[in-house]
DNA sequence: TGGGCCACCATGGGCGTCAATGGGAACTGC
DNA sequence: GCAGTTCCCATTGACGCCCATGGTGGCCCA
């Protein structure tokens, strides 16, 4: 499978380590990923991390809007200074930082949920309660 | 046959695996499915299975709404968050999750549903109430 | 038409492999 | 030198793959 599907809650070791479900790795390896790319997403508290290829992306829709505007402005500012390049360890594991622990209230375990072209960490129960909340919104305007 | 018809209730083993229909096999075999995407339903307690194309036809949807809406990522949030991939072993099992467990309320045995292109898994006491009630509402409107 | 044989399906369980996790030790920058 | 990291190696528990068995329904043949 060439996408990030589907979610699974891993534990974080006494030293802030944390591994990526393997399914996740396979399609990083696939894609020849040697570094990821991290940042805070705009709608939900998680952080988001894909390859570095999504920031190439991001800088060009940037780059097609008037630099002085204000929104251009602010999307950099999001892109670039929310963002950091991460790397996993021998075994698959990820350091979760504080840069990642503020944004989104992890402690000790971590839920990765996959987005199609890139996957998020989460804090458990607000995985569980943001996701349940979109189910019935949905269902209410259908 | 190529649509997923009719229903029957199977038993979870001790490792918590339990057989697809041989009918519905049939079904999957000739359409070349060799993993299976699984999402859970929209209105009903149960999880819903089918080839990966449901997922494209899913993601098209997504893509036709402005990638950075709070819908459109509520939608993946779903879709890619809440779906899962599966697969079956040699003689045709399934592992039952606590993906699956949760959502449907299923503990030892599955009730397997058609719907056409793709079938799902119910608890079958729910299954029973659900079929029922439904046959109830029609004769009533009638 | 009845009986028996056979094939297939649901189910059970053994075993090897790999992922998730834990922890020691070297390494480096402050 | 110390703290934070990175590189290994060990453990264990879950999962995938394989083979076995029993029961049932269908089919064939007498």
């Amino acid at each position: 499978m060439n996408r990030f599907l589907s979610n699974a809650t891993n534990r974080i070791d006494a030293k802030g380590r944390v591994s990526v479900p393997s399914m996740f790795r396979a399609v990083l390896a696939r894609a020849a990923v040697e570094e990821l790319y991290a940042w805070q997403d705009f709608v939900f508290p998680a952080v988001s991390m894909a390859g570095p290829e999504v920031l190439d992306r991001f800088e060009r829709m940037i780059g097609s809007q008037d630099p002085f505007s204000a929104q251009a402005n602010e999307m950099s500012l999001l892109i670039h200074g929310g963002g950091v390049f991460m790397k996993l360890d021998g075994e698959g594991r990820l350091l979760v930082t504080d840069f990642i622990r503020d944004f989104t209230g992890i402690t000790d375990r971590v839920t990765f949920a996959g987005r199609g072209d890139h996957f998020q960490l989460w804090e458990p129960a607000a995985f569980e309660e943001m996701q349940s909340r979109a189910r019935k919104e949905r269902t209410a305007r259908s």
